[in-house]
DNA sequence: AGCATAGGCGCATAAGTATGCAACGCCGAA
DNA sequence: TTCGGCGTTGCATACTTATGCGCCTATGCT
């Protein structure tokens, strides 16, 4: 359950203004999941969330995070960056953390998954391309186990 | 005395660790600034500096910068940005002034429409992924309404 | 000078966040 | 099955940060 709510949390920071854990609290309750702000408090910190003026935010990288001497893989950049998936016809859209759309696009180019014709990322979102239908379902759902792992 | 002190303070985080408003508050003191916590919070809250993982660090540029008090309304960006909207199959593509593309398509994402899958922003077109061709239809109305009123 | 107003500050305390501890559930080994 | 370890959570509470209020000083106006 954990994971899942750590995607939750990641999309209402990224969506909007989440003042305080108790207000995160609430608006995770109205989505399904009713933790106490003990539990949030332990989640931002696994997600390093920074409090700034205006709530929430992701920390971008730039407090000195300490460095990765190993190239992140493909599951990481996806727990990383990767907000929700969704698919429309031969499309599957990645929507992701502000600046995050450019690096994960990269990354999956570079996974060689066959079904993938192309990626086209901008700044928050990843519209990939893929063959057909069926191929667009498959990637979907492997990303989306992906993000829910 | 405000000014130098915040100077100090910026020194300080810039510097090195400062984990909490009261270690900030020792170190100060022995720079000649004795100040209370209480000063610091207001301090902290006007240099808008955000407390992460690691202590205090320079509000994050990146995660999204701080708020205009009036965020325009959807009407209001796609009346000041979008030139002209039109559909192919289950995409919407959207030509704005040249640097509109980007604001306008956030604006998009947040406005939460049910029937967009994502949108993809250039300089100047956004690309507007919907789950199919009826729900692009939908949005291509929509947003020609509003680009006409 | 006499008075009004504004900003900076400390004090006390409210608001918000982190954490030690114990309870619970879920494996995997014996 | 029974046991031990591990991970997750809630509870209670310690710790940290924010803020209402009042005092003080500086500044400006009459």
């Amino acid at each position: 359950m954990k994971t899942l709510r750590h995607n939750a949390i990641r999309e209402l920071v990224s969506l909007g203004q989440v003042a305080n854990q108790d207000e995160l609290r609430r608006k995770l309750r109205r989505r399904g999941f009713a933790v106490t702000q003990a539990t949030l408090s332990r989640d931002i910190h696994e997600l390093r969330l920074v409090k700034g003026p205006g709530g929430y935010t992701f920390s971008n990288g730039a407090g000195q995070a300490v460095e990765d001497n190993s190239p992140p893989s493909l599951d990481d950049m996806i727990e990383g960056f990767a907000l929700r998936v969704r698919r429309a016809m031969n499309q599957v859209v990645i929507a992701t953390v502000a600046g995050g759309a450019q690096p994960l696009a990269s990354a999956l180019d570079h996974a060689g998954w066959s079904d993938i014709v192309g990626t086209l990322a901008g700044d928050d979102t990843i519209l990939v391309i893929c063959s057909d239908h069926r191929r667009a379902g498959d990637v979907e759902s492997r990303l989306k186990a992906m993000l829910e792992s």
